[in-house]
DNA sequence: TGTACATCAGTGAACGCGCGTTCACTGATGTAC
DNA sequence: TGTACATCAGTGAACGCGCGTTCACTGATGTAC
């Protein structure tokens, strides 16, 4: 049955949300349309009414998880507090509102269109966000793109093994790797 | 019918061959069984026979990748040959015959039992890998996790982004980053 | 304001398809005599 | 060395199941008069 303006936009917002979480826990191609329907209390038809298709809501979605996440970290101040959220426990226990590039980048090279270029767009953002804290003059933007393959790779790493001690190492490590880098005005 | 025990060697060694490519280039969930038993040039029912399912062909398919891996990075002499195979544009482009770890960790959260028991040692053994390489005395294996994560994400990202120029610049500051980094022994 | 009707978000059955797995069968291999 | 037979790697049909998508239908909403 019809339901009215708001009802279906607040069913709209409801989709993404869940979606945004479902498609971090399970992969892209791991959640299911009906999954994904159900996990919004709804049923897959209206899945199909308000996006059209599968490909088009994980693109939505997944540009949805992404604001998110930047609204999360906006106020993170230094590099040192962002990397110690990034490469915290809770971040690496809470795959399913955590950093979407981090949860989705293994499934990117299979994808194409508007998805992988939400992602590529968020990676210059996000390195963006990154060189506005670095102290150097020179370079930062590259240096930003060193910065946040480290934590990337981090926390997939750190969310990859099955070893809890292995795993905290890894994210202390790469915390202490990156709060001793060398910059270009060390020398 | 019934093969000779040396052609059974042999398609077993085929099969392990394609399926360590296949799992690389579509995901552990991604490649079928009969995807992967035709890439090898048999029927499924051959692949029952040698590995019992899917999840145990994927296990010996990933150690098989691993030790693959191993083997061609054993030539590395320094840290800086090390990462400028891994973090090239040949590495970035071959999914298919590249690092396991890198073409997998995303799925490894979702996966338990042998294989990310396989996964985690191997983490544990590259990191011995590239500490041997480090000049420090102290922390090295821990430097080492770091530079691990570092390279991981380094090359995920790099195959993740739709900009090749974007694609090239992680991978060189990666490089950069890596080589440049400040180790304990500054202090 | 009240009535008639068009709209359209959401429902649920049905579609073709590929998934992982099972199993009866085949027939060359390898063994026992 | 030659014969009879058990073994078992590999084949291909069939299984139940979940996938993404389509579509006729429902009925409250929102509009036109």
């Amino acid at each position: 049955m019809k339901v009215s303006k708001e009802k279906a936009a607040e069913n709209r917002e409801r989709i993404l949300t869940a979606a945004a979480r479902l498609f971090r826990e399970r992969g892209l191609s791991g959640a299911g349309v009906d999954a994904l329907a159900s996990a919004a209390g709804l049923t897959h038809g209206s899945l199909y009414s308000q996006f059209g298709s599968k490909e088009s809501l994980a693109a939505e979605a997944f540009g949805h998880a992404l604001a998110m996440g930047a609204e999360r970290m906006e106020e993170a101040r230094t590099l040192e507090d962002y990397t110690a959220r990034y490469l915290s426990g809770d971040h690496r226990e809470r795959r399913g509102d955590g950093c979407a590039l981090a949860a989705l980048a293994g499934e990117m090279p299979r994808m194409s269109g508007s998805i992988r270029h939400r992602f590529t767009d968020a990676v210059r953002a996000i390195a963006q966000r990154i060189a506005r804290m670095l102290p150097g003059r020179r370079a930062s933007e590259d240096e930003a793109l060193f910065v946040l393959a480290t934590m990337l790779g981090a926390l997939s790493l750190a969310r990859a093994v099955d070893d809890p001690d292995l795993s905290d190492r890894i994210l202390t490590a790469s915390r202490m790797g990156i709060a001793g880098r060398r910059t270009h005005d060390d020398d």
